[in-house]
DNA sequence: TGCCATTTTTAGATTAGTCTAATTTTGTTT
DNA sequence: AAACAAAATTAGACTAATCTAAAAATGGCA
């Protein structure tokens, strides 16, 4: 249907405008790892198949059939991290770029089925909601913990960015999905914030960490 | 490492060298549904990667890295056809176009855990063998069911092109693998063949069918 | 209000992969 | 041996996807 640049400029424009807000070249090019340049060839592109409405200058945002092809395409990429977790034993940080792949191999057949067999599964291994063949998903009201005050208690639901290298990071901090976190102390100075988990271990985690975090 | 096209190219040179010959330009090309134009440049590329022994206007042959990287995609190929039958119960018709598409995502860990969690298969659905981890497979001597005769009691162990459309017209004959087959007649005008399957049924064959399938 | 830094787009180039049409080579057939 | 048909290559064109460098637009601030 789409080629792989296409699906994934639609993924990046789906997940840069959650607020509804239209996601800038820029923005676009710095998730794609692309130039901004590249960015404006392809948002003409998927302007003229009627997939963006590209306001030149001002952002690229996805009309409906945009943003169904994009639900389709979270769809693929967290049943395979569900699948590589919960059937291959991947860790959660070591799916992110294998299922950046497989999400591309266009088969509904596949899909369905492999939906099924991992028992229809609400949510991947970060936590993000998995839309169902219809592109509903649950939604959920979170928070980043850094919005967080002392005496908080969370419970950690996803990680904002699911990059091998956070992902790392948490896992040798003992932190994984479902942690219960309550908020110890908050430093000022550099927005580090200390932190006690639900089996009693104390740790502390930097702004740029805790940005992260999206917590319930 | 290789794009898709140079990966098929691969695949197809290996397919068409099986007796140690040389794959000419149109047996490719008529392989991959391309021109044959499209094929010298491509053999171009490979040959200046070492992959293929490229000699002008006699067709083309894999190095030992061209061998070995065609190795890997049949591993791939034949592992997916698997999964797709084993775990998402697709039929052996159905698996040869997606499998087409996940031989190309490129993961040593994401093949080797399938490897792991389908039991090391040695044979995918169409009786082909998998190549191992350092691309060693099992060699089996067969013939095609169009070089039998009168009287021969034979066993289907794979099937010579597994398109679509030749395994969907086995399976409404009836024809499996693993079926025990006796030649009851060969007809000499049109080379089709008359045929008892182990179950008592008779069915006929023609030889365009008869060709590819090989026995044992 | 006008300047200017930042952002975005445009212009022009490159590579991969494909095509059609023309040309060359090969191998067979008179 | 010359002619011919088939196969392969070359030449030239096109699309998709990228880049760098130059030009244009935007939006904040002196
Ligand atoms: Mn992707
Ligand atoms: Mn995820
Ligand atoms: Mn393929
Ligand atoms: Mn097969």
């Amino acid at each position: 249907m789409f080629t792989r640049s296409e699906e994934d400029h639609l993924k990046a424009i789906h997940s840069l405008s959650v607020t509804g807000t239209k996601a800038s070249t820029s923005a676009i090019s710095e998730r794609l790892d692309t130039k901004a340049s590249s960015v404006t060839d392809m948002l003409k592109r998927l302007a003229e198949k009627g997939l963006v409405a590209h306001e030149p200058y001002h952002g690229a945002k996805l009309t409906t059939s945009g943003r169904k092809a994009a639900l389709v395409l979270i769809r693929r990429h967290r049943l395979w991290e569900t699948f590589l977790v919960d059937k291959l034993g991947f860790r959660w940080d070591e799916v992110h770029e294998v299922a950046e792949q497989l999400e591309h191999v266009s088969s509904e057949k596949l899909i369905d089925r492999l939906d099924a067999h991992l028992g229809h599964p609400r949510f991947d291994p970060h936590g993000d909601p998995i839309p169902d063949k219809k592109g509903r998903m649950v939604a959920r009201k979170l928070m980043a913990l850094d919005t967080c005050v002392v005496g908080d208690r969370v419970r950690l639901s996803s990680v904002r960015n699911s990059t091998d290298v956070l992902l790392h990071h948490l896992t040798r901090k003992g932190i994984a999905l479902g942690s219960a976190i309550t908020v110890t102390a908050v430093h000022d100075f550099d927005g580090s914030m200390e932190l006690k988990l639900g089996d009693g271990r104390s740790l502390s985690v930097s702004r740029e960490v805790a940005d992260q975090l999206m917590v319930q």
